[in-house]
RNA sequence: GCCUGGGUGGCGGAAUAGGUAGACGCAAGGGACUUAAAAUCCCUCGGUGCUUGACACCAUGAGAGUUCGAUUCUCUCCCCAGGCACCA
């Protein structure tokens, strides 16, 4: 009997199969529990990617693995098709963005097909069709009406060459990614949309999502950065205006002895106007202003300022404190003035230490008290405070509600919170996004376009250059319309939304993918499936999509289409696919088919391994998922990313350990092989007669493997410890002797075995695993099969091995039955000749047994 | 600088309500089969020492501590990866 494993022919089989029966196919059931399983879902951008592979199998193993539990499984799979790359390719080659992208999904969908997930395919969606994104459109208008989108002026990267905006990934170093130009701000009106609104809930659930990763939630509320202080108004010293501060330190204002205000700041030229010294500050307003970018990404720089000729008064000590524009203080973050504690803040220190400014100690270092006039350094530990009038005396820290209540008493300050966190800027002056719905007429100013209007559809005529700022500007068809207030002529606004606004909400769709009324959401079908109970993808987006989509979650809430309050349950974030570089002194770094037996290809030189990183085009440490498939194929590709390790760490790319997954494949492959004419006809066993011990033996590894594989799928995602529990059973099987063909008993069990086996690996290697049920002579789907369950009785071990140790050490160990007592045990170790010759004369102070372990002996 | 993770054989990785460290795989070595090779199947495989044993000692980044017992808990330090970074 000579089979061999045909991986090709039984996958395109077995796919061609799942898609005639629509194997996968879901709609709202409300007898069963519902289960939603998302990846994160990709750029069209050509071709799948490794990173890809192994993300959507994790995800595929979790959803055949729900289904065989029992759950309704939603698990659909779309295309985030709205981005750059599509404009650059027409740009570069000519080709108009929606057929690039349209091509692109229809290749990655091939590809994606031929690994066997197990989508819905009949939910597909595309965020750049009309039908997705006018949803979008008509949220933004709901959004606009409530004030949560607003436009106003921003600074955003510009490139003077290339006449658009640039992303902040777009520039590099400071210079044009496409032209290489200086990259300069620029002050334009920008849409945005007001996540500030919702900064306190998105902080508070931080605390409520014990299913997400702890480093992502931390990652979160980094970048929410809520902090605790107190805004404090000082008077200015010869009028009556005040300028505001915002401070985390209010414990040290006896010690503020000048005032900082940021360089870009209106306020700076108010202060000089008129003045001597206006020129020389608007020189170093305007120079700043231009190297601020450069310097923000500079790892040290140079605190600068100057003096505006204007003093204010410290509000406690009524001290005259002098004024300066400084290019180290952000404008918009507080109030864009800081009062400045040279003693207890090291940017004021070296600020101070430069331009000669006064310096007073107001905490004390209670080890080492600190003199101003031989400070090298701002103290920035806690300490007693000092020089700081009715305070003095108390710990710094402890002074902090104090001082606020002080300086509230006297009208000059309160408590506030800050945040980190800014508006989301959505406006890009980009082609291929999805169209802003307002239009701006010169008398009614900006007016949203009617929902009845919607979609406002993106013009398919566009000549795309890359230069002269946004492409759409330059259609007149689309630009030039009437005004739905007054009907006058009137001008549709040019900017479309950014990418991730297509992103915050893909997943509400995919619950009802193709209604087609208001709001684009069945709120039945919607708040059937979601929120998402496990939703798995790369780390990177940890801040930015997530946040969004948590954003996006409580505004469609409070629009009342949602009820519910976050998106996402459980959160899984995969690690990287790596490889190590491999380079040659003459052709730099190399594919791996550039290399042969350690030469480079084109030269025969010796090639140099190098660090292993992510894999990337530009290192071309990239293992083309293709070549994978067509070489072993996809149960191959499938079981080497969840074995070479658990899912939340990188993996390292290693070809061998494809070969050794191929391997194991094969060996199962063979095995049921081996016992195909013996099995068919014959029915699992019933564990009602006696077996021998090997029998026995092998049984009890079934039932301990699927105790475990089950344990390390549903309580953990440790695929990889579930595979090699598969490959236990599967060397167990292999040391049994073939039972003779009379013995049915026997044969019953290698059954049981080899059913189990097929069963417990079908979510890791469906196709594989369909073949072989078909072949053992199985009517039932294996599709429709559910998960196994074990018999403890059976898992259960009669004899124990139990560890010996003396003081700690392990000295022996002896064979009990499962059942014997703790006495008889603890008698048998101390009796133990082996045992005796380390406890000898010595006396026993303690016996310890730990439960079916071990019995450790104190002696001394 | 701050905040997260993480350091275990030649390699990827197992084992944590504290209890036999190194499962499984890769690589390596040996054997069987073969005219031969590949494939396959079986065995060995952390280090050192000798008295080659059911041996002893050393080993989970380093050092200390708690404990009968620590890869696991506590403290200090070192290294690596990721995030944030003049946020007042």
């Amino acid at each position: 009997m000579e089979r061999k494993y045909n991986p090709i022919m039984i996958e395109e089989k077995w796919q061609k199969r799942w898609e005639e029966e629509k194997t996968f196919h879901v709609t709202e059931d409300a007898d069963k529990e519902k289960y939603y399983l998302l990846e994160m879902f990709p750029y069209p951008s050509g071709k799948i990617h490794m990173g890809h592979v192994r993300n959507y199998t994790i995800g595929d193993v979790v959803a055949r693995y729900k289904k065989m539990r029992g759950y309704n499984v939603l698990h659909p799979i779309g295309w985030d098709s709205f981005g750059m790359p599509a404009e650059n390719a027409a740009i570069d080659h000519g080709v108009p963005p929606a057929e690039w992208t349209n091509e692109n999904i229809d290749a990655m969908k091939k590809q994606l097909k031929r690994m066997g997930f197990s989508y819905d395919w009949d939910r597909e969606i595309s965020t750049c069709e009309t039908d997705y994104y006018k949803w979008e459109q008509l949220f933004f208008l709901w959004m606009y009406k409530k004030g949560l989108a607003y436009k106003k002026g921003a600074t955003v990267n510009w490139c003077p060459k290339c006449q658009t905006v640039l992303a902040n990934e777009q520039v590099e170093a400071g210079l044009c990614w496409r032209c290489g130009a200086e990259v300069e701000e620029q002050y334009l009106e920008q849409w945005f949309l007001r996540i500030t609104d919702y900064v306190e809930e998105l902080l508070d659930y931080c605390d409520k999502l014990p299913g997400w990763p702890e480093r992502v939630l931390t990652m979160q509320k980094n970048w929410i950065g809520k902090s605790y202080g107190c805004e404090i108004v000082f008077p200015m010293a010869d009028s009556n205006d005040v300028i505001k501060v915002f401070t985390t330190r209010q414990d040290t204002i006896f010690g503020a002895t000048f005032m900082l205000i940021a360089a870009e700041h209106p306020l700076v030229m108010e202060l000089v106007r008129g003045k001597e010294r206006e020129p020389e500050v608007r020189e170093f307003v305007e120079r700043i202003k231009k190297q601020d970018k450069m310097m923000r990404t500079a790892d040290f720089y140079e605190k600068e300022g100057i003096f505006l000729d204007a003093y204010c008064l410290n509000p406690v000590t009524e001290k005259k404190m002098p004024i300066y524009a400084a290019n180290f203080v952000l404008a918009d973050y507080g109030t864009g003035c800081v009062m400045a504690v040279p003693t207890h803040d090291q940017r004021d220190f070296e600020f101070a230490k430069k331009y000669g400014l006064e310096l007073i100690v107001v905490i004390q270092n209670p080890d080492n008290p600190l003199d101003p006039e031989t400070m090298t350094k701002a103290y920035v530990d806690e300490g007693i405070l000092i020089n700081s009038g009715q305070f003095n005396g108390m710990e710094n820290m402890k002074a902090l509600d104090s001082i606020a209540d002080y300086l509230s008493s006297i009208g000059r300050g309160q408590k506030t919170i800050e945040y980190r966190l800014r508006d989301w800027g959505i406006s890009r002056q980009r082609y291929w996004g999805a169209p802003i719905p307002i239009i701006h007429c010169e008398k009614c100013g900006a007016v949203p376009v009617p929902e009845e209007d919607l979609p406002v559809i993106l013009p398919g005529d566009v000549e795309l250059t890359g230069e002269g700022g946004s492409p759409l500007v330059s259609v007149k068809s689309f630009v030039e319309t009437t005004c739905p207030n007054c009907n006058g002529p009137a001008k549709r606004e040019t900017d479309t939304m950014d990418t991730f606004v297509e992103s915050s909400w893909y997943f509400d769709r995919f619950c009802s993918p193709h209604f087609d009324e208001k709001p684009g959401l069945d709120k039945k079908a919607v708040n059937y499936w979601m929120p998402v109970d496990q939703y798995i993808g790369g780390i990177e987006h940890a801040i930015l999509h997530l946040l969004y989509s948590r954003f996006y979650t409580k505004v469609l809430r409070d629009f009342g289409v949602l009820n519910f309050d976050e998106p996402f349950t459980n959160l899984l974030t995969q690690g990287m696919v790596c490889k190590e570089t491999e380079r040659c002194k003459e052709h730099g770094y190399l594919y791996p088919e550039e290399v042969k037996d350690g030469k480079c290809v084109h030269c025969g030189l010796d090639v140099k391994i190098g660090k292993t990183e992510k894999m990337s085009k530009s290192l071309k440490n990239v293992v083309d998922p293709d070549y994978i498939i067509r070489e072993y194929g996809s149960d191959t590709a499938r079981i080497f990313c969840l074995f070479a390790a658990p899912p939340e760490k990188d993996l390292e790319w290693s070809d061998q350990g494809v070969e050794g997954a191929f391997r194991f494949l094969n060996r199962v492959w063979r095995i049921v092989m081996d016992y195909l004419d013996d099995i068919r006809d014959i029915e699992i066993f019933d564990g009602k007669a006696d077996l021998d011990r090997e029998m026995k033996n092998l049984r009890k590894k079934i039932h301990q493997t699927i105790k475990k594989v089950t344990i390390d799928i549903d309580e953990r995602f440790h695929f990889n410890t579930a595979i090699s529990a598969v490959m236990e059973l599967v060397n167990t099987l292999y040391q049994v002797k073939h039972p003779d063909k009379r013995d049915a008993k026997g044969l019953a069990v290698v059954r049981e075995a080899i059913e189990n086996i097929i069963i417990l690996l079908n979510p890791i290697i469906p196709h594989m695993t369909e073949e072989l049920w078909e072949m053992i002579g199985e009517k039932r789907k294996l599709s429709g099969i559910s998960w196994p369950s074990y018999d403890e009785s059976v898992a259960a071990e009669e004899e124990i091995t139990i560890a010996i140790q003396v003081n700690g050490k392990l000295r022996g160990r002896i064979q009990v039955s499962a059942d014997e007592s703790g006495e008889n045990i603890k008698k048998l170790a101390l009796n133990n000749e082996r045992i005796q010759r380390f406890t000898g004369d010595k006396k026993v102070i303690k016996e310890i047994y730990v439960p079916g372990k071990l019995v450790n002996i104190v002696v001394k």
